[in-house]
DNA sequence: TTTTGACTTTTCGAATTAAAAAGTCAGTTC
DNA sequence: GAACTGACTTTTTAATTCGAAAAGTCAAAA
């Protein structure tokens, strides 16, 4: 069994190996990436690449792994720093621009058309972090109330629901221009911003009962 | 030039083979379908078929003309008498659901699997629904607006992104779920009137200004 | 424990091709 | 002449093969 799998923090040498993979990955792409172009990348051979990780899946997982908990870690820290829910919220979508920009290859090929050939441990490192995030805008919108800036709602559920929509609609504008091009994703998250406002604002009269 | 671009009204027999082609298409799926089964089943030849279509995208184009038509005078019926906003709203999904259902193997390779494919015809005709369906809504909103029953939003920009959002969530579900099943379906279209109801109430403190 | 050269196995993509479906047309029928 | 068809050609699709490239293994060495 591969050292990946063992020890818990990960050596030096896994980590500049998954760095190389990373930025392969977003690069080219994950197919068009082969091991040996990651071993050279770190100055190592092929075969003690297969020492650190079991196979090309696993890598993968550990690039997927450090890219997602990255995301949720900054998204913490903007949550944390946001004064208002509307705030949070807008910052939110531009993380995940920002992100997306930055890991698009990867993001298309992770989510869409590589889905039936996903391990599970992948599957499930993906769940953990739906439920991060979730957990997160959970606390965000449950202070929103507290300090009255939102009604009170059933958290729990309009975190999944705002969380699902916006992942749909990403989902949706991304296969319905198929190829994404520069300037279609800043109108996609741009979107998803107006979507915020109005699910913020909502559309029926204010009516003080 | 077949009798399709030349008569306005289409004979009887068009509308014979559109049907049979409407079962196929339905059924088996669009490339599973042969021409030779739809002049069958019309009890006619093939090379009769091409009488009346010059090919089977242009057939295609008629069936889902017709399904989108038949589609919106429906939608434009039900939301004459729906009451209210949420009420139009809520059954407006409901429609959905019941056309998807009925139309899920067409609706699935038409829109994402062929997106490439398609003819500018037939892209234009779904451009046109897109039109009139924003319209209607924006009638509905317009309404709302007059009778107090909903803020005066920008009912162009407020449409669109519904519809928008509400499209995305079915893109999005269908390739996440990848093979629709049935109860999926209806969970997707439940969400979808989730999403509608935190649009209409949204998460702000009803403040009387 | 970590590393690698030399190896085997698996996967992928291009080339081939045969069958099926699309599409044409000359000629028939009403 | 509008509606239709049998017999035809062309195009698409899908299965097969096959060589190259990449994945993955292992015995030996630092």
């Amino acid at each position: 069994m591969s050292r990946s799998q063992t020890s818990e923090e990960g050596s030096i040498k896994q980590d500049q190996i998954v760095e190389a993979a990373i930025k392969r990955f977003s690069h080219f792409g994950i197919n068009k990436t082969t091991l040996a172009e990651i071993a050279g990348d770190t100055g190592i051979s092929k075969p003690s690449l297969f020492y650190y990780f079991d196979d090309k899946r696993s890598l993968l997982e550990a690039v997927v792994c450090k890219i997602i908990n990255e995301f949720i870690d900054v998204l913490e820290s903007v949550f944390k720093a946001a004064n208002s829910v509307d705030e949070a919220l807008l910052k939110f979508i531009d993380v995940k621009r920002q992100y997306f920009k930055k890991y698009s290859l990867l993001a298309l090929q992770a989510d869409s058309l590589e889905m039936h050939k996903m391990s599970p441990q992948l599957l499930e490192a993906i769940g953990i972090a739906h439920k991060r995030t979730e957990q997160l805008l959970s606390d965000l919108l449950e202070r929103g109330i507290k300090q009255n800036d939102i009604r009170a709602i059933d958290v729990r559920k309009t975190s999944m629901l705002l969380l699902e929509t916006l992942r749909a609609f990403e989902y949706g504008i991304k296969h319905r221009t198929c190829l994404v091009k520069g300037e279609d994703i800043d109108t996609l998250f741009d979107k998803q911003k107006e979507v915020i406002e109005l699910f913020l604002n909502g559309l029926k009269m204010p009516r003080p009962n």
